[in-house]
Formats: C-alpha cells, sequence, structure tokens
DNA sequence: GTCATTATGTTTGCAGTGTATACATCTATG
DNA sequence: CATAGATGTATACACTGCAAACATAATGAC
C-alpha cells in the first residue's frame, strides 16, 4: 500500500492554485450536486444518501463529515432552490426596469420555468418534509429573500399607482399563491389542460397572470 | 393451542348482522384510517407500513392483502383526501344557491380549512409521489370529481355573467391555483403573515378570494 | 353436512436504508 | 517532523418494504 502510495501520488496537488481545501475537495459541493440530480431523475421517496455517495464516489458514511444527517442534506438542496427562485426574480426585475407589471409576469413565468424543470426539487422545498422555523438558517434566509423581492416588486407597482394600496406582505402573498399554485398543479399534472408544450404553459401562465394583474391593479 | 381456541373462542360472530365480510372486519378500511391519522400525527417521510400495522393490531405484511404496495395503500388515503375537497365544494355550493361569486369564496375557505386540518395528507395527493396517470383509477376519479365541481361553479358564473366568458378550465384553474397556492403557503409557514389564528387565516383567505373574483369578475 | 377453494392473516427472511461508533488517513500548524 | 484536527472508511445495528411459505377462516359445490 505505501509502496504503491508513494509510487504514483494519485494527483494530490498537482498544480492547483484554486482552494482545493481538503481530500476530495468540495465535496460538500459535490454532494449537494449530485442529491440534487437523483432527486430529479426518482422521485424525492427515493433518493437515498447512499446512492447519493455512491454517485461521488464516496463510502456511504463520508456525507456525515459534512451534514448531520439526510434532512440537513435535503435543507441544503432546498436551499439552493430558493436561491435560485430569489435569482430569477431579480433578473426578471432587471429585465423590465420601471414597468412592475411586467416585472410580476416575467417572474410569474420565471417561477413556472424554474418548477416545471425542477419539480421534486419543489416537492422538496413546499412538501413539508423540512422544518419552516429557524432550524436551518441558510434554507430561511434564501427563501425570506426571494420573498422579500417580490415585495420589492409589489412596492415599485404601489409607489407608481399600478398596484392598489393594499398591505405589500397581503399582495406579494396573493401574487405567490396564483403563480405558486399554478405552478403546482402543472407538475401535479391531473389537469388534462397542463398537457406538455412549452408553448401551452407558456400562454396558460400568460392568462393566469394578466388574471392577477387584473386583481391585484388599480382600478 | 387448539384447546384453548375452542375454549375461549374471541368473540369471532357473536351477534353481528352487519356485513363483517372476513376475519378482521373491514380491515382495509381500519388500514387507510390508521395510515391517515399516523400520516397527520408524523410527516409522510416517516409514515411507515410496519407502523401503520401495529397501530391497527395485525402483522406486518397484513395490508398487503389490501394493498399491492406502499404506494397503493397511500393513493388510497390521497383518495380520500380528494374526496373530502369535492364535499366541501359540493357544500359550498349548497350553502349559496344561485350565488357563483359567493360559493367560489365559501369553497376557498372550506378549501383551506381542510388544508390546514390535513397538511401532510395535501402534501400526500400534490407532492409527486404518486402518478397522476390511470395508476389508481380512484385517484384519478377522485381528483377530476373536485375539479368538475369547480368548474360547475365557474359555468353558472358565466351563465348569470358574473365571472368573465374565458374559457372555463382557465378560469377553474385559476382559482384553483390561488385557493392552492394560498394554502400551500399557509401549511409551509415560512411567510410570516401566516401567523396561526383561525381568524387572521379566514381574513387573509378572504382577502385573496377577493383578489381573484376581482380578476375572473366581469367588468 | 363434508370438503375443496379461496380470501385473509402470520411467520420468516432478505436486501436496502439511515446513522452511530471505531478506525484510517490526510492537511495544517507547532 | 510531530502532533492534532479535519476528512474519509469499515463495521454494525435497528428499521424498512416486500416476497415466499405457511396457517386459518369463510364460501360454495356436492
Amino acid at each position: 500500500m505505501s509502496v504503491q502510495a508513494t509510487a504514483i501520488k494519485p494527483g494530490s496537488a498537482r498544480k492547483s492554485p484554486p482552494p482545493k481545501p481538503y481530500h476530495h475537495g468540495d465535496l460538500r459541493r459535490e454532494i449537494l450536486c449530485a442529491a440534487r440530480t437523483l432527486l430529479e431523475e426518482n422521485n424525492i421517496a427515493s433518493l437515498s444518501l447512499r446512492a447519493v455517495a455512491k454517485k461521488v464516489g464516496v463510502s456511504h458514511t463520508a456525507p456525515y463529515r459534512h451534514f448531520k444527517d439526510k434532512e440537513s442534506l435535503l435543507a441544503g438542496v432546498a436551499a439552493i432552490g430558493f436561491a435560485e427562485i430569489g435569482s430569477q426574480i431579480a433578473r426578471a426585475v432587471e429585465m423590465h426596469p420601471g414597468d412592475p407589471a411586467a416585472q410580476l409576469q416575467e417572474a410569474g413565468q420565471r417561477y413556472v420555468q424554474l418548477v416545471m424543470d425542477n419539480p421534486q426539487c419543489v416537492q422538496l422545498m413546499f412538501g413539508g418534509i423540512l422544518p419552516c422555523d429557524d432550524t436551518y438558517p441558510d434554507l430561511r434566509a434564501a427563501g425570506d429573500l426571494a420573498f422579500e423581492r417580490l415585495k420589492m416588486i409589489i412596492e415599485e407597482g404601489q409607489s407608481s399607482a399600478v398596484f392598489k394600496q393594499d398591505d405589500v406582505e397581503l399582495l406579494a402573498m396573493t401574487a405567490w399563491s396564483c403563480i405558486h399554485g399554478l405552478s403546482v398543479l402543472f407538475i401535479h399534472g391531473s389537469l388534462d389542460i397542463a398537457a406538455s408544450t412549452t408553448l401551452e404553459i407558456h400562454t396558460f401562465t400568460k392568462a393566469v397572470t394578466a388574471t392577477l394583474l387584473n386583481g391585484i391593479g388599480t382600478g
């Protein structure tokens, strides 16, 4: 063993200025990434920690050096999901400066698209498996940030008098409810309408968003 | 063994005119009921078939005489959930004859209440664990029936010109999205607003439903 | 009634899971 | 270079879903 180790030395640090911190080199991130992939490949019920470890190529107890337990790993994946929601909302705002109605519409489209692309992750995020208290601060923070971004759209719309002057959180939650509910019903698939085509989904989302804007708009 | 059996004969059929069909007496129903209870007591991830069997007082493989596998049992529980949604919508219609707007509002309140009372069951119903195709016809039928009831409200509203003349399924899905999304965000609990009080939830739901009605209403 | 068939429930066993514990190895720091 | 802490592994155990063999009770043919 020791002979082989000294003979080859399997690429320990040949030329790695980036901060490869330890043995494996950011195993934590790789585990999160693998978990996310496996999560979407099968459903959440059949995601096993051991399969994640195998996919990464480590022993089945290695993840416990980076995550307290399975739930903690799942919380990490969910946090990434919330962060992406936040990013999509931010991008929607950037795309339509000064037009909160368009921002909301754009954000809705992006939200639905994100959910359609990562249905199992959404199921994890909103499925009640993870506690919503402060057990996982990163998860909580990511979710709160996304909601804050949505509220900013609402506030801008109220400032420019295109949205009603109701309670901000109420309007924001109404908007989120509408889009989130639509997304969930889409991926649930029981509704015959929610066929498949991206175009159909897009059209449908547009209609629902229009109804939403009609409901929270002024006049 | 046989001596004891003949000696006591543990209440096999003392006086049971109702159709207690077999040994246990409607074990299937008891399993479904126990599963539902345990589901709500813990979360869905930690619901085990063996715990259900133990709660009912049978061996841990007895459920397999009534359900093909665990998923099939879960589908049964979910079907009950959809049936209850359908019932609540029907009751909302009965309560406000000739007033589709009030029917929709009432149905929304009842939907939210049902979700708040059975969060884990809702999670099961919409969580993507169960297939939404025709694998479980009863499940599918129960879900479709509930949606049909909602569409009937929409149609009545269109007949009396209180709702827009859009596509019925579109309006129905918009309504369902809005209420369902609200419910899910409520039980998710990340939103600070979704405090706890029944009154608050009621008020919130009323506001969202009003926005919805404003969006799909005429004028 | 008798008895075979079938429906229902139990026992046993197995592979797969999460995770606790003890051990091995690597990296950093004195 | 040596020690300590961080990281990965090996092993063990209780629990899970489920298949197969077995036991018992209800039903139906004769």
